[in-house]
RNA sequence: GGCUCGUUGGUCAAGCGGUUAAGACUUCGGCCUCUCACGCCGACAACGCGGGUUCGAUUCCCGCACGAGUCACCA
C-alpha cells in the first residue's frame, strides 16, 4: 500500500464510497442544448437580503428562459453563524416574491429533486469521499498547525511583505508521513485537510465571466483548507463538489467571489470536474453622505426583503424593478409590450451592469405605481386585502366587510387609457381611501380660503337641490356649472381669468367647496364618481353635516 | 499594501473610432383640466484627470486619481 493510500485510510477509515460512485448516482442532466442549470445557494445566517433576492431572481430568470433548472441549496457548513430558522426565512422570502424553484430545499424538512441532498450539512460523506480520493492522489494532506502557529506565520509574511497564507515553505505538513500523522492523531491533535496546491508562483489563469468579461489573475498557490477540523467542508470545496455533482452549468453569485475563482478553478481541475460558467453580479449599493456603499443588512431597512412585504409592494412590481436593474433594456421592452409576461423578456447576462447600481427607492416607487395602475379593481382589492390581513387589521376589517363597496372605490378612474397612479404600495391605500369610510375619516373640512363662510353655505345649500339621486355623469357637471353661474361665478376658469372682477370666482371654486364638504379634501379623483360610490344618502348626510359644522 | 474589477447628467443607463452623446426616474416650466392625478410638450443637466495611437477619441493603449471587492478552519 502506498503512503498516500495509507494516509487516506488513516484519515477516512469509514469512507468507502468512491467519487465514481457519486458520478454514477448523479448523472449528467438530460436537458436541451443551452439549458442553464443554476442555483441560489445562500447560507442561513438571517433574513433574506435584497441582494440575495436579486441573485435568486436572476438565477430563476436565466434557468426559466432556457428551459433549464433552478434549485435552492442551503450552505450550512458554518454552524457558528447559522441562525435557528435561517433556511425557513430564506424560503419564505423567496416564496413571498414568487420565486419558484424546480428542485432543492422546499422547507426545513423537505427537499425535492434527485440530485440531493441539497443541504450541505447532509452531504458530509460525499465531501469526504472526494477528499479521500485527493489524499490518495497526493493532492491533499492533513495539516496539524494550530491557530497560533498560523497567526505567527502570517505576521512573518506581513513583515516580509509576502503573500499571506499556507504555501511553499510555510506548508509545514505538506509531506507529513503516515507514521507522523498517526502519532499526532493518537496524541489527540486536531487537524484540517488542505489542498496540496499544484499552483506555481507567477502562474496566471484566465477565465471569462458571463457578466464581467475576460478576467486574468494569479494562479492559486495556497494550500487552502478543504475540510475543517470538524470534518465539514469549506465553501470552496463544497462549491466544487456540489456544483459538479448537481450538474450546475452556471454559477451566479455576488462579485465578492471573483477573487476566489482561481481557487475554485484549481479545485475543479484537481478533482477532474468540468468547469462551470461564472456570472458574478455586482452588489446593489446605497447612497450615504455622498458616497456609495453596499446595501447593508444592519443599516438599511430596505435591505431585508421583508421590508417590501411589510410596506406592501406587490411582487409583480418588485419583479419589474429587479428586471430593470438586471437588464437596462427591460424598461424599453416593457413600454412596447405592456401586457406581456416578464418571462417573455429575453434576459441576457452580458447586459448586466458591471458596476454596482444604487438602489433607488424613488424609481422603484414609480415602477410600482405604474405596475399597480395596470391592475383592475378586483386585483387591487384582493391584493390589498391580502396585505392588510397581516399588516393593517382595521383596514382589513373595513375592506372585507363590504367587498362590493371597496372594489367600487378602487374602480374609480381605473381601467381607462390614463389610469390614476396614486398607489405605490398597499400601505398607501388607507390614506388614499380614508374618506370613503367614516371610521377612517376625521370629518375635518378645511376649505380654500378664498371664499367666505356665507358663500360656502350658499353653495352647499344650493347644491343640495341640484344633486339628485338619478343625475348621471353627463349631466352632473353641466348642472354644477349652471348653478355656479346662477350664484355669480364664472362657468369656466378661463372666463374668470379674463375678467376676475365680474365674478365671485369660477366653477372650480364651487366644485372645490362641494369636494371639501363631501370628502374633506381639496384634491380628489373625479368627484361625481366618488359621490356615486358613497351613495346619495351619504352624500346628503355629509352635505348637511358640512353645513351644520360651518 | 498585493491582486481584481469599475468610473457617461442628481440617480439608473444606451453607446462599442466620426452621434445635435439615446431613453427612464427626479426637479422645474407649459398645455389639457372643476381640484388632484394621468397624459402630452419643453427645459436643466454627463463622458474622472493626464499622456499617447489615430485624420479623428466617450469609445483603443498606458499612467494617475477616486470607488468597490478580496486577501479565514465565514460564506
Amino acid at each position: 500500500m502506498s503512503d498516500n493510500k495509507a494516509m487516506a485510510k488513516l484519515l477516512f477509515p469509514n469512507i468507502t464510497a468512491l467519487p465514481k460512485d457519486y458520478e454514477e448516482k448523479y448523472p449528467p442532466r438530460n436537458l436541451k442544448e443551452g439549458a442553464i442549470v443554476t442555483r441560489f445557494a445562500p447560507s442561513p445566517t438571517g433574513f433574506l437580503h435584497f441582494g440575495g433576492l436579486f441573485a435568486g431572481f436572476i438565477g430563476r430568470t436565466a434557468a426559466k428562459s432556457t428551459d433549464g433548472v433552478f434549485y435552492l441549496r442551503i450552505e450550512d457548513t458554518d454552524k457558528k453563524r447559522e441562525v435557528e430558522n435561517g433556511a425557513e426565512l430564506i424560503i419564505k422570502g423567496l416564496n413571498d416574491f414568487g420565486i419558484e424553484i424546480d428542485e432543492g430545499v422546499v422547507s426545513q424538512t423537505e427537499e425535492k429533486g434527485i440530485y440531493g441532498p441539497y443541504t450541505q450539512s447532509k452531504r458530509t460523506e460525499i465531501y469526504q469521499a472526494f477528499v479521500k480520493d485527493l489524499v490518495e492522489k497526493g493532492l491533499a494532506y492533513p495539516c496539524f498547525m494550530t491557530e497560533d502557529e498560523i497567526a505567527k506565520i502570517r505576521q512573518v509574511q506581513e513583515a516580509k511583505k509576502e503573500l499571506p497564507g499556507i504555501y511553499g515553505e510555510y506548508a509545514k505538513y505538506r509531506s507529513i508521513t503516515v507514521e507522523e500523522a498517526k502519532k499526532l492523531i493518537s496524541e489527540g491533535r486536531e487537524y484540517v485537510v488542505r489542498l496540496n496546491s499544484p499552483g506555481k508562483v507567477g502562474g496566471r489563469i484566465k477565465f471569462k465571466d458571463m457578466i464581467k468579461g475576460e478576467i486574468e489573475m494569479d494562479e492559486n498557490i495556497l494550500d487552502v483548507v478543504l475540510l475543517k477540523k470538524d470534518g465539514t467542508p469549506t465553501y470552496h470545496f463544497a462549491h466544487a463538489v456540489d456544483d459538479h455533482l448537481m450538474r450546475t452549468t452556471h454559477v451566479i453569485r455576488g462579485d465578492e467571489w471573483i477573487s476566489s475563482v482561481p481557487i475554485h478553478l484549481q479545485l475543479f481541475w484537481v478533482c477532474g470536474f468540468k468547469n462551470v460558467k461564472y456570472a458574478h453580479i455586482s452588489p446593489i449599493m446605497k447612497e450615504e453622505d455622498g458616497s456609495k456603499r453596499k446595501l447593508s443588512k444592519r443599516k438599511d431597512p430596505e435591505a431585508a426583503v421583508s421590508y417590501y412585504e411589510e410596506m406592501g409592494y406587490p411582487k409583480g412590481a418588485v419583479w419589474e424593478y429587479l428586471l430593470t436593474l438586471a437588464n437596462s433594456n427591460y424598461e424599453e421592452w416593457r413600454a412596447c409590450n405592456k401586457d406581456a409576461s416578464p418571462d417573455d423578456f429575453k434576459f441576457s447576462f452580458s447586459k448586466m451592469s458591471k458596476a454596482g447600481a444604487l438602489f433607488d427607492l424613488v424609481k422603484f416607487n414609480d415602477i410600482s405605481k405604474n405596475y399597480i395602475s395596470t391592475l383592475d379593481a378586483e386585483e387591487v382589492y384582493s391584493l390589498t386585502l391580502d396585505w392588510a390581513k397581516d399588516n393593517n387589521q382595521k383596514l382589513y376589517d373595513l375592506l372585507s366587510d363590504d367587498e362590493k363597496y371597496a372594489t367600487s372605490i378602487f374602480a374609480i378612474e381605473r381601467g381607462n387609457k390614463k389610469p390614476r397612479k396614486d398607489i405605490a404600495k398597499w400601505s398607501d391605500v388607507e390614506g388614499y381611501i380614508s374618506y370613503f369610510y367614516n371610521e377612517l375619516w376625521d370629518n375635518n373640512r378645511s376649505y380654500a380660503d378664498n371664499l367666505t363662510k356665507d358663500a360656502i353655505k350658499e353653495i352647499l345649500l344650493k347644491y343640495r337641490e341640484v344633486y339628485t339621486v338619478d343625475i348621471d355623469a353627463d349631466n352632473w357637471f353641466p348642472a354644477v356649472k349652471e348653478m355656479a353661474v346662477e350664484l355669480g361665478y364664472a362657468g369656466a376658469p378661463k372666463e374668470y381669468k379674463k375678467n376676475p372682477d365680474a365674478y365671485k370666482g369660477h366653477v372650480g371654486d364651487v366644485a372645490g367647496v362641494i369636494r371639501v364638504a363631501v370628502t374633506g379634501r381639496t384634491n380628489t379623483p373625479d368627484l361625481y364618481e366618488i359621490m356615486q360610490v358613497l351613495g346619495y344618502d351619504e352624500v346628503m348626510r355629509r352635505l348637511d353635516e358640512a353645513i351644520e359644522t360651518l
